[in-house]
DNA sequence: GAGTGGTCTAGACCACAAA
DNA sequence: TTGTGGTCTAGACCACTCC
């Protein structure tokens, strides 16, 4: 525990219990340096790390106030399929279904000027299904796919080993499944399922869509993290 | 732009766009503040909010590396109701519908020694349902919830002016609704139903439970964050 | 104008893990 | 043993903003 830590987590602590109220003026970092014997650097860590975390303001000349709270966001965790299942002590399996085909994941043709690959498949856990997939590769960002066989391993994990570091944006619904996809998960009609989009991208191109649907009591996306600090606001 | 800034983003850029694949070994702290031309302290701050998104690992004597790559997680915006509603240009109400009552969200009874109060109510946008919420508060972290009046108010908007800065677990999943729930909804059998469950604490101490339940075609989540740095992995 | 936060420096010491 | 990251210091300069 550094001693910016210490100064950060008194401060923290102090802020989370409401002893210091929101709009509450925050000592400087002169003054913090100075109470806890150490140079203005080191406070300023601390307080440069509670801004970026949203427990605070900081302003020039004004100083420093505690921030007005927020229910601002929460971090669902939204891995990939092997270690979703493998994380529940259970052994992975993809089924390729379908593919691969050409169309486009928003018109559903060929007609625009990108190309598209698109296929359908079910992951397993313990050999039963567990979520069913349905995957768009834009054959323009990604040309190795053309050689790529998903017969055995899915798209997912072979993006995420020939892609590295790609970014993602996600959706979840709940939704009636159709009954291809109710044919897949060997559900009932009526059952509800939650539905999770993503889109990923690299570099400002689009690499990939998918679509997975889950049987609402196999699955739900539990976020995990502990009591502590929000994620860092921005940047 | 600082100059730390820079070389965060210099590598950052090199990292996300597969130049530096994982594993890669990146320039020691003294070499990249010589090469450029500042302190060694600089090219540190730099090097240290890249192993705090995650981007890349660093061991004493070994140096720094590009780390594997892993869909780790997702921002998923939860904000509270009115916000919701608000953001998408609705005017937001709210109904009580039952309490307060005195039970226990998880043995349903109040046997035991902790005091729960409970209510039900619909959010609504423009006059018409929108959510239906179950809410637990805990009264012995909430005192001040005997004098409250839920009437004309949420509970959660409520908690979040009275009580600043508390902390939440979310759990979402795809539920068929109880009959209650349909009739509060306004929704026809059978509908798949996003469930959102909120687990609320403040110092360790249990605040507030809320299940919140959405017609699936009506509320969908949407993950909000833009290509950019993912949130920091821990501490 | 004055005082604050934002940033950087040059140097230092230590802990720790790799060689 | 050695070299790296982790941390801190004392001082400095700047930009911005509130008074």
């Amino acid at each position: 525990m550094s001693q910016a830590d210490r100064i950060y987590h008194e401060l923290e602590r102090r802020i989370r219990s409401g002893e210091l109220a929101p709009g509450t003026q925050i000592p400087f970092e002169q003054d913090l340096a100075q109470s806890h014997g150490c140079a203005r650097a080191t406070a300023n860590k601390a307080l440069a790390r509670l801004a970026r975390e949203g427990l605070i303001d900081r302003r020039r000349k004004a100083g420093s106030f505690v921030a007005q709270p927020v229910i601002r966001s929460a971090i669902l965790n939204v891995p990939d399929m092997p270690t979703v299942v493998g994380s529940r002590g259970q052994s992975y399996g993809w089924q390729l279904l379908i593919g691969p085909l050409q169309d486009h994941p928003d018109t559903g043709s060929d007609a625009d000027g990108e190309s598209w690959l698109h296929w359908a498949g079910v992951h397993l856990a313990d050999a039963r299904p567990f979520a069913h997939e349905l995957r768009w590769i834009a054959c323009d960002t990604v040309p190795e796919v053309s050689t790529a066989d998903f017969a055995t391993e899915a798209p997912g994990t072979w993006l995420l080993r020939t892609l590295p570091w790609t970014q993602a944006r996600h959706r979840v619904r709940a939704v009636a499944p159709s009954s291809a996809v109710r044919r897949a998960l060997q559900v009932k009609a009526g059952a509800p399922c939650l539905q999770l989009e993503r889109w990923t991208w690299r570099s400002e191109r689009a690499v990939t869509y998918a679509r997975f649907t889950f049987p609402g009591d196999k699955y739900d996306l539990d976020e995990a993290f502990a009591p502590g600090p929000m994620p860092a606001r921005k940047d």
